[in-house]
DNA sequence: AGGCAGGTGGCCA
DNA sequence: TGGCCACCTGCC
């Protein structure tokens, strides 16, 4: 079944169509794009651009118009990854987290770039998935490098970014989040190191260390370290999320946020991020072709 | 036509 | 700590 160019994604385990959809547009990332014409998914991230499709088997097969490798698109899609931290979550022990395993099994979280990651999710206080989606376009398209023979263009870099205006933010349609991206640029441009010495923190301290950012609070900080750093312990809790939990572990339905991400993290243990993403695919509860539509590009294709 | 959205930060008890 | 409110903008 792959046509020219195509190159399947060996030695994986087979994958819905929903866990996909989940996987790639279901909150965690905001660049990818079903392409209807190709009947595939088109995704973002730094200089790649990858085109992913499924067969009806449940085997993925990928073609990059930027040359990125299998090896590149499968530490990307990080599944085994994903399989080993669903392994340490203590699915015999509560039977909420052992069917929610069993549904989502194919549910990957991706390994993102970490300045991406923070970019995006500095974005996305107070806006829905599409809103979000729709200001990393528009801070792409007016900041971000082309990505040679594509036609696209990256996000721009937090170097970049520390040099542009506050009023060329606000015309990303960012509104009060555009001093917040500008004021974290220019701290992280002054830091050429950041990165660098995040990956290396604990997981408190550099969630700490993220919550000193303007506008980067503790759900920002987890998403950031769970997507962007690989930090499987840390429980983004927002409100879709404490709503699941408390539907589920009436307990504990009305504590705190805090509370909540601590007790996660405690009772799910080093795989918890993973069990949120569930939670979270579970409590959206929207169809595969919501998700494309909501994701569909619908520039010229 | 207005309320509300996958939050954060400042302020008050 | 925990609870309450303003904040930009776009979409339902």
């Amino acid at each position: 079944m792959s046509g020219k160019g195509w190159c399947p994604l060996e030695g994986e385990e087979l994958i819905s169509e929903t866990a996909l959809a989940e996987t790639l547009v279901g909150g965690q990332a905001f660049r990818w794009f079903w392409r209807e014409g190709e009947g595939a998914w088109l995704g973002i991230w730094e200089r790649n651009a990858v085109y992913l499709r499924r067969d009806e088997g449940g085997v993925l097969s990928f073609r990059s118009p930027t040359g990125t490798d299998a090896d590149s698109v499968a530490a990307y899609l990080a599944r085994g990854r994903s399989r080993a931290w669903a392994r340490k979550l203590p699915l015999a022990a509560d039977p909420v987290l052992h069917r929610l395993a069993a549904k989502w099994s194919g549910l990957s979280l991706l390994a993102q770039p970490l300045e991406e990651t923070l970019l995006a999710f500095l974005c996305s206080s107070n806006k829905r998935i599409r809103q979000i989606r729709d200001m990393l376009e528009r801070l792409a398209s007016a900041f971000g490098e082309p990505i040679q023979g594509t036609g696209l263009r990256a996000l721009p870099s937090w170097e970049r970014l520390a040099t542009v205006s506050e009023s060329s933010l606000r015309a990303c349609a960012l509104g009060y989040r555009a001093p917040n991206v500008l004021a974290t640029a220019r701290r992280l441009a002054a830091d050429p190191e950041w990165a660098n010495r995040l990956a290396s923190l604990p997981y408190r301290e550099a969630r700490d260390w993220l919550q000193q950012l303007p506008g980067v609070g503790a759900k920002v900080a987890d998403c950031v370290l769970l997507f962007g750093v690989g930090r499987g312990e840390a429980f983004p809790v927002d409100t879709w999320i404490a709503k699941a939990l408390a539907g589920h572990y009436p307990e504990i339905a009305r504590w705190p946020r805090e509370q909540l991400a601590t007790f996660a993290r405690i009772h799910f243990g080093p795989g918890a991020g993973l069990a949120q993403q569930w939670f979270f695919a579970e409590a959206r509860g929207q169809s595969t072709e919501a998700l494309k539509i909501l994701s569909s590009d619908s520039r010229s294709g």
